[in-house]
DNA sequence: GCAGTATTTAGAACTGTTCTAAACTCCTTG
DNA sequence: CAAGGAGTTTAGAACAGTTCTAAATACTGC
């Protein structure tokens, strides 16, 4: 039986995390479908009209373990609001000011050629591309 | 006589700013050596040990009158917190973590190719390329 | 100099996020 | 199939960064 909550108490328990009620169903609204883009505000209103309701501080407890646990990679675009991405491989990012809407794209077809070397005692982390666009 | 408030003077009536004292001491502080990044919490604190009091509503208000004027642009790379930079023109930046360090790299030595066209009804509007890297 | 508008300021307010500590729940063990 | 205990949730307080308010002050054009 696909969709069912076994299936994310399985992938919780794996992350070290217990499947309580709260991620549960906060991972459910997360990973069922495809990849999503959330703030800790967008998700909790999403939690709470879907008759689940959960506290805004677990709201962003679940999602910080989430990223902690590699299930969350979070997105820096805007002052003053993180995003949570459900997509945590290779990609990047268009970001539809002022909106504030995120939409991805794929960076196996985008080639980032003559980077510099990162700076003395340094080691690369991470390379972020934000193509920033207007309506 | 170089490096006097003249120039500030100057540069800030350009921009439609009255060249009160503040905002050229914060000018000062901000163009006269190479390019900075700053944060309105370090530029205040920098601003005080200088023995040129300002209040930090009024370096917000600066950092933002700068940038708006086109003197500074706005960097969001770490939530909660907005650098301004000095450099306007088009380059890139290395991100330190979890120190906060930011250092510039020149975009022209930088391709990125394969970009895909901005989602129906945007426009390109600048690309952010951030490097995070760790020590 | 004066008038009038722009600017500055201290402090309050606001937003997003984290903390606190008490209540609750999951899970292991007996 | 209890307890018991560690882990989790929660409401609300606290916090950090930023913006707002409205009264005092400083530029600027006359
Ligand atoms: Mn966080
Ligand atoms: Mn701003
Ligand atoms: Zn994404
Ligand atoms: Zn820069």
């Amino acid at each position: 039986m696909p969709g069912t909550s076994l299936d994310f108490t399985a992938r919780l328990r794996a992350a070290g995390l217990r499947p309580t009620r709260q991620r549960v169903a906060l991972a459910r609204l997360l990973f069922e479908g495809g990849h999503r883009h959330v703030t800790a505000e967008s998700l909790h209103v999403e939690v709470k009209s879907a008759q689940m309701p959960v506290s805004l501080a677990t709201v962003y407890n679940a999602l910080n373990q989430f990223r902690d646990a590699g299930l969350l990679r979070e997105v820096v675009v805007a002052p003053g609001r993180s995003y949570f991405d459900t997509n945590t491989g290779h990609h990047h990012h268009f970001f539809v000011e002022p909106d504030g809407a995120l939409h991805d794209f794929p960076s196996d077809k985008v080639t980032i050629a003559g980077l510099p070397a990162p700076p003395k005692g340094t080691r690369l982390s991470r390379v972020d591309v934000i193509v920033r666009v207007r309506r």
